[in-house]
DNA sequence: GTAGTTTTAGATCGACCGCTATAAAACGCG
DNA sequence: CGCGTTTTATAGCGGTCGATCTAAAACTAC
């Protein structure tokens, strides 16, 4: 057994994806991780391997951590209308108090045209969180404010769409007013189709 | 009055436009612009000036070329519904025919976080198509199938979202029918509401 | 033809890139 | 204690970045 670690290796993690989440892939140089972890560049590569390794690490982390947490929330709700509510409000909160968007968007954008790998994860993750609607869609009454049955699936597709849209307008510095319009639009194809 | 151009200057800057709309601003090297363009560095810089005015020329000339004419076509169309579904066929379309998706939203997540006067101008022509789709559904007639009125600007807002989430979604290499399916609904929501 | 001006081409600048080699420092174990 | 092992810190590798310099080439005006 040789010399221990002196760093907190998941804080050097959480470190390192908000980096990653702010700036993206390529512009975020080692040098910028290796300070924002607080450790030096040899500790990196020793300990996450490659800049390639420890993005995939940053992003299974920001799936485990933040996506699939909205998704059980979403499932855990009693009333699906309730729960998809709670979802967009947290969404637009949380996108209005940090711009960096979603970083599964970010990096579909970025990284996914060029690396098949990290395509899939993201593409899989997108899935989840379409979903997760599609499970709340589905435990609406049959009765009560309801969409037609039937088109639970592109609904949920739709709601999907508007969250990568917040997402992008968050990222982009779109006006809070513009973001809400947008989320109360997502829960209102739920709550009863035209009623927007 | 010196030595004459020997380029073609309009040409180049569509060269420069494709490199960019592919690889994104940073990626995208002086270098990769100066071969694409079939000019040297040299010659780059004295009619362009730097990297980020030629990346503004790119973005006008994006602008212009593509998204205005869009919105021209919408409005031009006789039946706003059929105006907005030539409008998503196309885009599903031109996104599955080549995978840069739109060089608007791509620079809305890479460039705007951290540079004002792009941001700006990317806000600007988003607004210009939710306008377009706001006048369109301002066409339509009161009776027959129809969303419930004064919804338009909401309606509008849901529909560029879903553009952006298409344009995502392209670039990330989503599947034609998770595209086609998204378009569908996005027109079903100008149709009349409910039926997705 | 000559002077003046602009565009070419190629070399080159300092800075930064991802990554690694080297060696000193810090541990468990005998 | 010394030995083996791992982590630390630093320096540096070749390569590329955006941008510029020098000078030859190509044109107009006179």
């Amino acid at each position: 057994m040789g010399r221990p670690r002196t760093f907190d290796q998941p804080a050097a993690l959480a470190a390192a994806l908000d980096q990653f989440w702010r700036r993206g892939y390529e512009a975020t140089s080692v040098r910028d991780l290796a300070g924002a972890m607080s450790i030096t560049g040899a500790s990196l590569y020793n300990a996450f391997g490659d800049k390639r390794s420890l993005f995939r690490r940053c992003l299974h982390a920001y799936v485990d951590t933040y996506a699939r947490k909205r998704i059980a929330e979403l499932d855990a709700s009693d009333d699906p209308i309730r729960g998809i509510r709670a979802f967009f409000d947290d969404l637009v909160k949380a996108s209005l108090r940090d711009r960096r968007g979603c970083l599964l968007v970010n990096s579909a954008m970025e990284v996914a045209p060029w690396d098949a790998e990290f395509a899939t994860l993201i593409e899989q993750c997108l899935l989840e969180i379409e979903d997760g609607f599609y499970r709340a869609l589905k435990r609406l009454p049959v009765s009560g404010p309801r969409q037609s049955p039937g088109n639970e699936r592109s609904t949920a597709r739709l709601m999907l769409s508007t969250v990568m849209a917040l997402r992008v307008l968050a990222r982009a510095g779109g006006e809070e007013e513009r973001l809400r319009s947008i989320a109360r639009s997502a829960v209102a194809l739920a709550e009863g189709g035209p009623h927007l």
